[in-house]
DNA sequence: GCCAACGTTGGC
DNA sequence: GCCAACGTTGGC
């Protein structure tokens, strides 16, 4: 199986590219969509690579990359009382949420912002773009990928 | 099984 | 801060 490209997004406040780089390694906790738990446990293989996307941020961008290291971990968030992830509806005989173990590659040269990726050509078709998509993990084509790396090494990004 | 009300996401 | 889009909940 080939390769999967992925997209991941978090907020800087919550997490940052920079906390990830420092941590090197993280549980991806806090997934509580089922399209995109699916995605996670269906689509993402131990090697697939990530951006790491910035929401909710200034501007909103792609500012890094990541690889899955292990999939189909039991979110333990889930059953802390204490998180503001716990679900009390996941139990621990059938649990409902997952994470990824994921590990920093680097970050962009320059960060690629969401007006760029819309004013470029060729991306029109990312999830990202969709309307009203709030999907925080979405799979990315390997040209779409790789096109976003250009940007972040060229000077066509604003 | 329908659907109104409500909550969340996330760009602007 | 606003609000469109969408998911979830719960009454019936």
């Amino acid at each position: 199986m080939a390769r999967q490209y992925w997209l991941m997004k978090s907020e800087p406040e919550s997490y940052s590219i920079e906390q990830f780089a420092r941590e090197k390694t993280t549980l991806w906790t806090g997934v509580r969509n089922y399209q995109a738990r699916n995605f996670m446990t269906k689509g993402m293989k131990t090697g697939d690579l990530f951006f790491f996307y910035h929401s909710n941020a200034e501007p909103p961008s792609v500012v890094g990359i990541g690889q899955i290291v292990d999939t189909n971990i039991v979110d333990p968030t889930a059953f802390d009382k204490k998180s503001e992830y716990y679900d009390e509806k996941s139990k621990k005989e059938s649990p409902r949420w997952f994470c990824a173990k994921v590990e920093f590659k680097q970050k962009l040269k320059t960060p690629v912002s969401l007006s760029t990726i819309k004013k470029e050509k060729g991306l029109e078709k990312m999830l990202l773009l969709q309307r009203g998509q709030r999907l925080s993990i979405q799979p990315v084509q390997e040209n779409e990928f790789q096109k976003i790396l250009r940007l972040s090494e060229g000077a066509l990004n604003a």
